[in-house]
DNA sequence: ATCATAAATGATTGCGCAATCATTTTGCAA
DNA sequence: TTGCAAAATGATTGCGCAATCATTTATGAT
C-alpha cells in the first residue's frame, strides 16, 4: 500500500487536501471539530507529511542548516548539543555539513544546501570566502555566525573574542608567576590563530617574545600530541616552565606527559588550557583552563536562528569567557 | 534574480531540461559533445539542483538515515566520524536523527525521516519496536544496524557481542589477580546492560556474585561521575579492588579519584574501561581498555548500506574487539 | 428577518524534477 | 545506396504539497 497523501487523510476525513494541510500546519485557523476529524483520519491512515513536496510548493525548507569544521572535535559536539537542544520540539530539523577546515570545500557544500532555501544557516566561524558571504546575504534567511566576535557579522553572531581570551589566559600565567611561558597549538584554524595572537600580545606586553617559545601543528588536536609536542617545546625552549594550550586535550596531554617525565606541575611547570572541555577539572591536578560557554553559543545560535522568543534582540552577542583557575597554575 | 533551473539551463545550453538531467545524472548516456556544453551552462548559470524537486519526482533522496541515542557521547561521534568518512565524495548525505535513548522517539523521528524513502538507514543497536522494525522492513532499502550484533537482524547487521566483551574483560581483571571486582556503569542503556550481563556470567563462573560490586546509574557517562561511583561502590563494597567500567570515561574518572584518594593503581586497585575512546593509553598510569572499533563500525555500515564495492558481502559483519592491556590492571 | 462581515473551506495551479514513452539522429552491415 | 538497430535527444506527465484566489457558511448587529 502506498503512502498517504494529503488527498487521502482528505477523503477519509470527509474534507478537501488543502484544508488538512491546514488543519495540520495552523490548527488555528480551521475549526475545532474539523481538527478533530483530520486528527483521527491523520492516525487511522498513519500519514506523516512529505517533506519534500512541502519544500517544493513553498519554496521554504524547514531544515537548520549547521555548518561545523569537524564532528570528532569535541568543541563541536558541545555546540552542536547547544543548538540541537534549542530546536528540540520546534518544527526545524538540523542538517549539518563538514568543511573539514576547508573554506572552499564549506562554499561547495552550502551551495547545495542553499537550494532550497533553508530556514536558516548557523555557521562557525567569520572568515567565509566572499561568495559564501555573498550567498548566504542573498538567501534571505537568519545567519549566525558563531564561535567568534565580529562588529561586522553577515547577519548576527554568538561567540567570544578568541584572542582577548588568549591574552587573558596568558596573563594569568604572567601573574601567576611563570617567566617563560610557551604556546601550544594544533588544529591552527583561524579561532586558533587569534588565540596565538592574544599569546604574542600578552608576552610582548611584558616583556620579549621568543620565536621558540611557540609550538604549533595543523594536526588535529588529541591528548598524545599534547605530550608530543610537549616534548619539541621542551627541546626548543628548556627554559619553558609554562604553557598555554590552544585547547584542553592538549593541556591534558602536557599534564600526563610531565607525570611521565617527574615534572611537578604547578611548581615546576604551569599549564593552562583551552575550552573548559570537561575532564579538565577532574585530573589530578586539576588543570586551569579557558571556559568558552561552548553549550550556549549553540543554545543561542539555535535561539536566534529560529527567532525563538527567549532569543538575544541584539544581533551581536557576546558570550565572553572566563579562566577556571585550578591547580595546574596554582603555585603558591 | 531566481535560482536557475534545469529549464535555464537547458536554454543556455540550447537543449531541452530533460537532457540537462539526464546530462548531470547519467553523463554516460550522453555525448561528449553535450555533456561539455551543458558543463559550460550550469557553470555560467551557477546551476545548483533542487533535491526535494529531485526527491518528489523520483521518491527517493539522496540520504543516509542514521540514527544514534546522543551527540554528546563520544561513542557516538566516533562512529559518525566513519560513516561520514564512507559517504564522502558520493553522492549520498547523512541525516542525522537523536533519539535520545529513547525507542519511541526513535521511532517518531524514523517515521518523519522515511518519507519521502531515504537511499538507506544506520541504526543503533537491535532493540527497536516492533512498529519501528516493520517500518523499516517495509521501506525496502538498506537498513543497518550498529553498535551490537545479532543473528537475526532486519537487514544487516555491524558490531559486536557487548556480553562477551565484558565477560573477557572481566576475566582479564581475575586472571590479573583481581579478588573483588566491582562493575560500574552510567547510562544504562541495552548495550551497557549487556555488558553487566557478561560481567555478571564471569564473575558467576569464576565464584560468588555479590550485588553490591555493582554500581550504575542512568545519567549520562562523563569523567566525573566516575569519581562518584567509585564513591559509591567502595562504599557499598569496602573489599572492592577493581572496577570494570561500562566507559572509559567512567574508569579514567576512577583513576584520578583513585590518585586523590593516594590509592595505588595497579597495585592496590585495578581499573579496566570499555571503548578505549583515545584518553586511556595516554593517562599516568594508562587505562586498559575493551577496543571496539567504533570507527570502523561506522565505515563498514557506510559501506554496506551504499553497496561500496569494498563492502562485506555477509550481512552479519562481528567486528569483535580486544582487549587493550595497560597499566591500570599490569599487577606484576 | 436582513444584511454585512468574518470565518471556514474548497478549486486550481505550479513548484523543479525524473519516469515514461516518443522521436530523431547516428553508425554500419549488406 | 538502403535498411535497421542502437544511440541520442525530446515531449509529456505527475510526484505531494502550499500559494492564491474563489466560494460557502457562520456570526451578529440592526
Amino acid at each position: 500500500m502506498p503512502k498517504p497523501t494529503l488527498v487521502d487523510v482528505g477523503r477519509e476525513a470527509g474534507v478537501s487536501a488543502i484544508t488538512v494541510s491546514r488543519a495540520l500546519r495552523s490548527p488555528e485557523k480551521v475549526s475545532e471539530a474539523l481538527r478533530a476529524k483530520v486528527e483521527i483520519a491523520v492516525k487511522k491512515l498513519g500519514y506523516v507529511p512529505n517533506q519534500s513536496a512541502s519544500t517544493l510548493a513553498s519554496n521554504k525548507s524547514s531544515s537548520i542548516v549547521v555548518m561545523v569544521p569537524s564532528i570528532s572535535n569535541n568543541v563541536f559536539t558541545d555546540v552542536l548539543g547547544g543548538i540541537s537542544d534549542s530546536l528540540y520540539g520546534s518544527r526545524f530539523n538540523m542538517q549539518i555539513g563538514y568543511t573539514n577546515y576547508d573554506s572552499l570545500e564549506e562554499e561547495r557544500i552550502l551551495r547545495s544546501f542553499l537550494n532550497p532555501t533553508p530556514s536558516g544557516v548557523i555557521i562557525s566561524g567569520i572568515e567565509q570566502t566572499p561568495e559564501t558571504k555573498q550567498m548566504l546575504e542573498n538567501a534571505g534567511v537568519p545567519v549566525v555566525q558563531i564561535m567568534d566576535i565580529s562588529e561586522d557579522p553577515i547577519d548576527k553572531i554568538v561567540g567570544f573574542s578568541h584572542d582577548k581570551a588568549a591574552e587573558t589566559a596568558t596573563q594569568h600565567l604572567i601573574d601567576s608567576g611563570y617567566k617563560n611561558i610557551g604556546f601550544m597549538g594544533a588544529q591552527m584554524d583561524p579561532r586558533a590563530q587569534k588565540r596565538l595572537a592574544g599569546f604574542k600580545k600578552a608576552i610582548k606586553a611584558n616583556g620579549e617574545l621568543q620565536e621558540k617559545s611557540i609550538a604549533v601543528t595543523n594536526k588535529p588536536s588529541n591528548v598524545q600530541l599534547g605530550g608530543t609536542l610537549f616534548g619539541k617545546l621542551t627541546s626548543q625552549f628548556p627554559e619553558c616552565d609554562a604553557v598555554l594550550c590552544n585547547n584542553d586535550d592538549l593541556a591534558i596531554g602536557v599534564l600526563f606527559e610531565c607525570q611521565r617525565r617527574g615534572i611537578k606541575v604547578p611548581e615546576e611547570f604551569g599549564i593552562c588550557g583551552f575550552n573548559d572541555l570537561g575532564v579538565s577539572s577532574e585530573t589530578v591536578p586539576s588543570v586551569t583552563s579557558v571556559s568558552t560557554n561552548l553549550r550556549e553559543i549553540g543554545r543561542l545560535a539555535g535561539a536566534m536562528v529560529i527567532g525563538k522568543e527567549d532569543a538575544p534582540t541584539d544581533p551581536i552577542v557576546d558570550l565572553s569567557y572566563h579562566i577556571c583557575v585550578r591547580e595546574s597554575t596554582r603555585r603558591s
